[in-house]
DNA sequence: AGACTGTGATTTTTT
DNA sequence: ATCACAGTCT
């Protein structure tokens, strides 16, 4: 029995099948990592190829990580494998040879925050109106032509016709030279000049083009035409391309992915063979039969069935409520329900929603019940604005030439150095060419500046160059940085605001450990390395589904996921599928049924689904009825638990709602409901002290009586003050 | 410089 | 509802 035994037929066929080009179309749960991880075992046994000829693209860090895991797990050590992102790739091949494209090697790599605003700059630098030219939409508008392969001077012949279109072409060509000033790339032109590079300069995609005897994609539903064309120059040679996919799961349109890319692949490559993985292991039979009948709604798709051997299971749970605080409530209980009944831990139940805001409601209410759980996404880790202010002095520190960085940090925290002085500095690098910080450094020389605050700019250009000093001297990141956050005063700027100040102290000390971790995994790395290391990172990375927490993210972020029970929330005409789209047409409510199929196919074991009568969202409310994919999964795979009084008219829900909702109540469903009732008889009053598993013991501060959940407000000591729900959460009484 | 206030924009998903 | 930003006041 050899490890290519546990593969199914078709498995091993696609792990078999190495020479040409082949498209594996792998539906949801159909082991497709399995196939990948195998195959490249396989090519490597077989001597067909070395570890080193062989790439493989993954669509986030973390794929890459476990993919060469796995690998390395079945062909032993360390295999020296070239799997990344198609970013992180990029990246690598732009180090060896940008010089070619005249960058430096050092190039630094801008986030969209960085490059907004410089775009933001450049426009009030060109006295245009920001309302018309707004940094998002003309950020865009550059990606998209980068990633049509548009460089800024064909955009400019081709907008000839249009005014505007002209001005954001002028302002595509600023961008980019203010870029090369910096010595700096954005995301879009890690793949535009990789292109550029492999176009220009024949020798070095010949080598890569050598070098890499097999390349596998994966996600490849997800591709765009930039990262398309990169597949194709380095798979010419030898022609051993293997992409993975299903259409039915792709879900970045709006990136600029081009569902074609898999659709077409036969028409790009003739000889190519097709392998489809339609055994799917991961979910029951009901999850897989719902999934199943709402993708068949979409016509744009290749023709196939998903099926499984595993056991039908539960039916679909759905719950039809009044507002997304009930929602809120029920998913809490139950997620309770299940821990404490020990169907599933919290790290095997994830909430997956359509938009981020949706988070925000459910989140309090784990909280207060005091639920592990961990939100993915929202704003990344490193994009928060503390932490971006501490890596901006790093990266002052680590080049320069960083103007943006530069720009965030010479007056944070405040050191006298006003938007006067500022301007004058930039206005001064700008006529004479040179780098911001060259300015700085030249302030002396700048008569529009007064000489109080040429002597702080002096002394913080003395700062900068003490710091760099010092570095050169410490060998840990962690230390130096928290030098240099004691030299700068950080956490005393931070604790002024007295809402968010503790929690942005945290991040900075989270960061902080980040940095120690860092330096000490590998102590060759360095800062340079830290600092490219987390530009490409996505709030995903950083998932860990060893610890044991309740997962809330978006149906995107669950992409390559997969959860025994699974939580869909918001499931309503004009949230999911979004309002937007409904008007947009048929082509934007198939993606959005794609990204339905996605979160269902998540679910191993069980699928709550959800909807509410009305929504609080963006500072109104909705009413909005149950979404159409609800309404596509068969009815006798749907068990609805939980339904409101029969359909009322619009002005009666209205009334309803203004006459607020009574709150949910499961009169004899679940054993909780037992166990709840017996802690209710637990009454707390102000002064009492109580025990929290996680917080510790506390003081009630306050009393609410809200009916059947009553909510106390506590001090802990150790967490300071938090709301919480006491007969849910079974807090202990302390007599003192 | 920093706190405070009012206004207007945002509101789908993100490597 | 929430946030960012501009303008105003101390």
């Amino acid at each position: 029995m050899n490890k290519y035994d546990t593969l199914n037929d078709k498995q091993r066929e696609a792990c078999f099948y190495t020479d040409g080009p082949l498209l594996l179309l792998a539906g949801a749960g159909s082991g497709k990592t399995r196939v990948l991880t195998h195959r490249v075992a396989y090519i490597i046994e077989n001597g067909l190829a070395k570890p080193w000829e062989i790439m493989a693209i993954t669509f986030t860090n973390k794929a890459s990580k476990e993919m060469a895991e796995r690998v390395d797990a079945l062909i032993g050590t360390g295999s020296n494998v070239f799997i990344s992102t198609f970013h992180s790739a990029c990246v690598r091949f732009l180090r060896k040879d940008i010089d070619k494209l005249g960058f430096t090697r050092s190039f630094i790599i801008y986030d969209s925050i960085d490059s907004k605003k410089l775009i933001k700059d450049i426009v009030k630098r060109n006295n245009l109106d920001p309302k018309l030219y707004k940094e998002a939409s003309i950020l865009s508008e550059i990606n998209n032509a980068k990633n049509k392969l548009i460089s800024p001077d064909e955009y400019y012949r081709l907008s000839a016709t249009n005014f505007q279109k002209r001005k954001t072409a002028e302002l595509y060509q600023e961008y980019q030279k203010e870029l090369k000033k910096n010595n700096a790339l954005d995301f879009g032109d890690l793949l535009y000049y990789t292109v550029e590079l492999f176009e220009k300069h024949p020798e070095v995609v010949d080598y890569y083009q050598t070098k890499f005897k097999y390349i596998m994609i994966d996600e490849y539903q997800d591709t765009n035409m930039i990262q398309f064309r990169i597949v194709n120059l380095l798979a010419k040679k030898h022609q051993n391309l293997c992409v993975v996919g299903d259409d039915d799961q792709s879900i970045y349109k709006f990136r600029g992915a081009d569902i074609r890319n898999i659709l077409e692949f036969e028409q790009h490559y003739p000889k190519a063979k097709v392998i489809k993985l339609e055994q799917n292991y991961r979910s029951t039979k009901t999850i897989l039969e719902a999934a199943n009948a709402v993708i068949k709604s979409n016509f744009e798709r290749k023709q196939k069935r998903l099926w499984t051997d595993n056991a039908i299971g539960e039916k679909i749970s759905f719950y039809n409520l009044g507002n997304e605080k009930q929602e809120a409530d029920v998913i809490r209980d139950i997620i309770i329900q299940n821990e404490r009944n020990d169907i599933f831990t919290y790290n095997e139940q994830s909430i997956l929603y359509r938009t981020n805001a949706q988070s925000r409601v459910i989140e309090e209410k784990l909280f207060a019940s005091g639920i592990p759980y961990k939100i993915v996404g929202g704003l990344n880790f490193y994009q928060r604005k503390e932490i971006k202010d501490v890596l901006a002095y790093l990266r002052i520190i680590n080049e320069d030439r960083d103007d943006i960085s530069l720009e965030r940090i010479i007056n944070y925290p405040t050191r006298g150095i006003g938007a006067s002085t500022v301007a004058s500095l930039k206005e001064y690098a700008r006529e004479n060419e040179i780098n911001l910080f060259d300015a700085v450094k030249n302030a002396k020389n700048i008569d529009s500046i007064k000489e109080r605050a040429k002597n702080k700019v002096y002394e913080f250009y003395k700062l900068i160059k003490d710091l760099r000093e010092k570095l050169e001297n410490l060998t840990s990141l962690g230390d130096f940085t928290e030098e240099l956050i004691e030299k700068i005063d950080l956490y005393k700027d931070l604790l002024k605001d007295a809402q968010k100040g503790l929690e942005k102290r945290d991040n900075v000390n989270e960061l902080l450990g980040k940095l120690s971790e860092y330096s000490s995994n590998d102590e060759n790395k360095t800062l340079a390395d830290f600092l490219e290391d987390i530009a490409l990172i996505s709030d995903i990375d950083t998932y860990d589904e060893k610890s044991d927490y309740v997962t809330l993210m978006t149906l995107h972020s669950a992409k390559g996921l997969e959860f025994p029970c699974v939580y869909m929330p918001g499931m309503e005409d004009g949230l999911f599928p979004s309002y937007m789209s409904i008007n947009e047409g048929d082509e934007q409510i198939e993606e959005e049924r794609r990204l339905c199929y996605v979160g269902i196919t998540r679910a191993k074991k069980k699928l709550y689904i959800s909807a509410v009568q009305s929504r609080f969202l963006n500072g109104n409310i909705n009413y909005n009825p149950v979404s159409r994919f609800v309404e596509e999964i068969p009815k006798n795979l749907i068990e609805v638990k939980y339904t409101r009084q029969k359909a009322e008219t619009f002005t009666a829900r209205k009334k309803a709602v203004a006459n607020k909702p009574k709150p949910y109540s499961f009169a004899n469903s679940s054993n909780t409901n037992k166990e709840k009732k017996v802690i209710k008889k637990q009454t707390y009053q102000v002064g009492d002290f109580v025990k929290h598993r996680k917080f510790g013991v506390g003081e009630v501060l306050e009393v609410k009586d809200a009916g059947a959940d009553c909510e106390i407000k506590v001090n802990f000591s150790a967490k300071g003050i938090k709301r919480l729900m006491p007969n849910l959460i079974g807090l202990e009484k302390l007599d003192i």
